[in-house]
DNA sequence: ATGATAAGCCAAAACGTTTTGGCTGTCAAA
DNA sequence: TTTGACAGCCAAAACGTTTTGGCTTATCAT
């Protein structure tokens, strides 16, 4: 069956204590024994446990991620990319990385209660995250150990990695305002999102600066698929002061913006600007090619998991405030020259 | 601190023994002292200690997903679909599900092994099969419980999902032929995979059924990208005899070959016809829309679930071999009458 | 009164580690 | 010869459960 410290033990002469320490690596283990211990282990494939070694250092050396249904898909592109490169850094560190769907708003925070009180996982990971969080507060009231990926507007102190969406979203409409727009259109998703509510704030401030009005009918809520950016398009191009240019919250939406210019016979880049923000890889190769601000997600994946790891075992993080730069990506939805 | 077992056991003065069979319902308890096992442990909040339970209980609760790098990307919308639902399932039943990545091809198998021999995981799933699969070998030879995302081309018994390619990809055919097209192409990725594999052949197959001939060289193989399926088709349609229909093994790749279509001023549909495998959403929403052998990916992830619950519990399964039926769906990028 | 039955409880072992606080023997210095 | 230091080893406790195989005590039929 499977082999354990005492059958090593049996079998080299020594006690279950001098082959743990030999196969640590402590220094009051004699060289021959140690080798003789190895060997042993080796032979008779020795695995270790890690349910006993866990229950014994009272560490799951694994890091939680709840995954609301409603909120961040898996097939989110960008969010995927995020997910890959965390749980790359997680894995390499050796912990698990524990997925768990939720499906109902009220079971949000419950959770992350049990998950760690069973000693399932050591630190969680909480995404999407919302102005006013619910589960941050519960969090920090609770004293679990947790990263967030994304800010909130409270003065709480905690982890985060995030995106400066208002910076990002600045330069973009800086860019479409030298291009000579002035009526702006931005449809995100809900402005109860943090990112959301950056993205809006980058937007006033920057129309503002500029010294031009702000039409808040041009500001619009919708749902962060292909189809919410089709329908918001639709809304907007059917007011009599139609925008010249629409910005999406994210790539996909701003996929279903161009469709539905498109369907109502305008061209995309002459009639009306587009942009998105991500740059996924359907940026690159729609028709027309798409202007967006560039998230940076495998590094906020990486950045993110090594917070998670150190936050897991219990040290300090070393840098718990990351706020990453996002990049303009100017392609042809926006610029009728690049158009071929 | 925590509360355990034996905290309760001294406020209720009960043994340990008594309080854990209280809380699991064991008929050797007084309903008295049940319900006020019961209530001490809402009222000084007992979390159970699941690891300490898996130590005794010589059980995980886990399930494994190894993922190469270099396999299926999870932001792959159908992948990313099984994915959610399976893990939903999995989380229902209380288990856990813990993702790894791997890199390197040659670390492919160990990872398997490892984790099982740890006890972090009771079964694993296995995606993305080839037709000869070293990974599943070696489950089968080492007794590891797992399911499979995927058939092989040996005769291993052992559980699986899988859609039945070849029949889907024999109806797309035969719809292409009716249409007229006599020189269809095939772009997918490599054939070692069993998925792909069964494509070629329920291609090979209705073309022969329709006594039509064989070309070799308009079966090819590329990246299962967008990228992929625009060098894929580029080089199609550069060939003296090009294909009027291209046929791409995933949906993304489809995507692609209507942009390298489009970009040689061809029109798709009526100068080239274009299908997929898969229906995502975009392939509904893009221009023109995209015929498709839909995938039922969520469908998939629920069985695929319940099959690893099972595995995991050490029952058997219940209907171990399940092959879905895809489901084809016809589109502009087929028919130009659907084309306004 | 006697034995059988049942209800309710529990001590102890087990799961496989790691860690604590020793113990023993050897050897060099005093 | 004693003392102290050191190398090498280990028994036992601990982590928090579940399960086994009892043990009492009360009740009941004989």
């Amino acid at each position: 069956m499977t082999v354990t410290l005492k059958d090593i033990a049996r079998q080299v002469n020594r006690s279950v204590t001098t082959v743990s320490r030999a196969l640590h690596d402590y220094a009051d283990v004699s060289p021959e024994t140690r080798a003789l211990v190895r060997r042993t282990a080796e032979q008779l494939g020795y695995v270790p446990n890690v349910v006993a070694r866990r229950l014994q250092k009272q560490r799951a050396d694994a890091i939680g991620l709840i995954l609301p249904s409603y909120g961040p898909r898996l097939s989110d592109p960008l969010f995927a990319d995020i997910l890959s490169a965390a749980a790359d850094e997680i894995t390499r560190a050796g912990l698990d990385l524990l997925i768990s769907i939720v499906h109902r708003p009220e079971d949000e925070v419950a959770p992350y209660y049990q998950r760690v009180g069973e000693r399932r996982v050591d630190s969680v990971w909480v995404v999407h995250t919302r102005c006013h969080d619910r589960r941050i507060a519960y969090l920090l009231e609770r004293r679990i150990p947790f990263v967030a990926g994304g800010r909130v507007l409270e003065d709480w102190v905690f982890p985060y990695v995030d995106v400066d969406y208002a910076r990002g979203m600045h330069s973009l409409v800086s860019h479409l305002i030298q291009l000579g727009h002035r009526r702006i259109a931005f449809a995100g998703e809900s402005a109860e999102l943090t990112a959301v509510h950056y993205q809006r704030e980058g937007f006033r401030h920057a129309l503002q600066e500029h010294g031009l009005a702000i039409y808040e009918d041009l500001i619009v809520e919708s749902n962060p698929t292909q189809r919410g950016g089709y329908d918001a398009a639709q809304t907007l191009l059917s007011r009599r002061d139609a925008p010249t240019a629409i910005i999406a919250g994210n790539d996909m939406m701003a996929l279903g913006v161009m469709s539905a210019i498109q369907d109502q016979g305008l061209e995309v880049g002459s009639d009306v600007a587009v942009a998105g923000f991500g740059d996924i890889p359907l940026a690159e190769t729609s028709h027309p090619t798409l202007t967006t601000v560039r998230v940076p997600a495998q590094q906020m994946g990486r950045v993110v998991g090594q917070m998670l790891v150190m936050s897991a075992r219990g040290q300090e993080i070393s840098n718990p405030y990351v706020l990453l730069q996002p990049e303009l990506i100017i392609r042809q939805s926006t610029d009728l020259d690049l158009w071929l």
